[in-house]
DNA sequence: GCTTGACCCTATAGTTGCTATAGCCGCTAC
DNA sequence: GTAGCGGCTATAGCAACTATAGGGTCAAGC
């Protein structure tokens, strides 16, 4: 049975990755260099595909291109231990944790701010700018 | 009386801001280009330290540039409506609560990926991974 | 046989909000 | 006079793409 066998816009459409996207991820060296066309048109293979979905997943789940890199270099060493993949998922959600706490507090003192203004004013006495640090 | 004047070392000290990101203001057009002492130096006075100091809070609140640009102009049109500026905080409040919502979700979500990992084991059977998108 | 359109290629520059680097000048203190 | 701090300009770098220019490939329809 051949391998099935995808070009830049199939990958493109089965990851929701644009195509300048994928090429981006090649010339950083996230994505192998694939084999070329006689055309020299990009031709994926299947685990390639798999290895773009993974990228693409931990995009998602908001880790950085290089946390991306290092968890997907950890994944294909399958005699590895798990701890370091732990680990980093563990710092990560630490971090988008810290974030929603920065968040929410901002959202509060905004909120705070907003609720001072009544509408219908000018901004010599907008309480908005006034709390923005009078000018 | 005569007016205070300041160096950029002291609006950075007095504002919490990099010299750098002073003159990077200026180079984009968000602080006015000051005077010039004899020596080249650039000579600030009161009103522009207030206007550093208002462009800082916004920006601590979480504002773009771009967004800060157009609260500062609304904010030196005193017979203006108030309106505009209630816009733009709520426009940007509704932005940041939706980034909290992105954000808790993604937290849920690793957070379930990563009690599913007892540790002690090897990538090949680690449950991180196999979320992660096998691969 | 030729054109149209979808797809592919490379290379370069732009985005945001800074930060870093190199290489220089002014001023004050010892 | 020289050390050290501060100031100056100009350019390049960061993340993670996105956009643009200018071209090649290939199948379908006329």
């Amino acid at each position: 049975m051949p391998e099935e066998i995808y070009r830049i816009g199939d990958l493109a459409r089965l990851t929701g990755t644009k195509v300048v996207t994928i090429r981006y991820y090649e010339k950083i060296g996230l994505m192998p260099a694939p084999h070329r066309s006689a055309a020299n048109y990009r031709i994926y293979s299947k685990a390639q595909l798999h290895r773009l979905q993974f990228i693409r997943r931990c995009r998602e789940l908001g880790f950085s291109l290089e946390q991306v890199a290092e968890l997907a270099a950890l994944s294909s060493d399958r005699a590895r231990s798990c701890t370091e993949v732990d680990d980093l998922t563990r710092v990560h959600l630490a971090e988008i944790e810290d974030k929603i706490a920065d968040l929410t507090a901002l959202a509060a003192e905004l909120r705070s701010i907003g609720a001072q203004c009544k509408g219908g004013t000018t901004i010599s006495n907008c309480r908005i700018i006034e709390a923005l640090g009078r000018n």
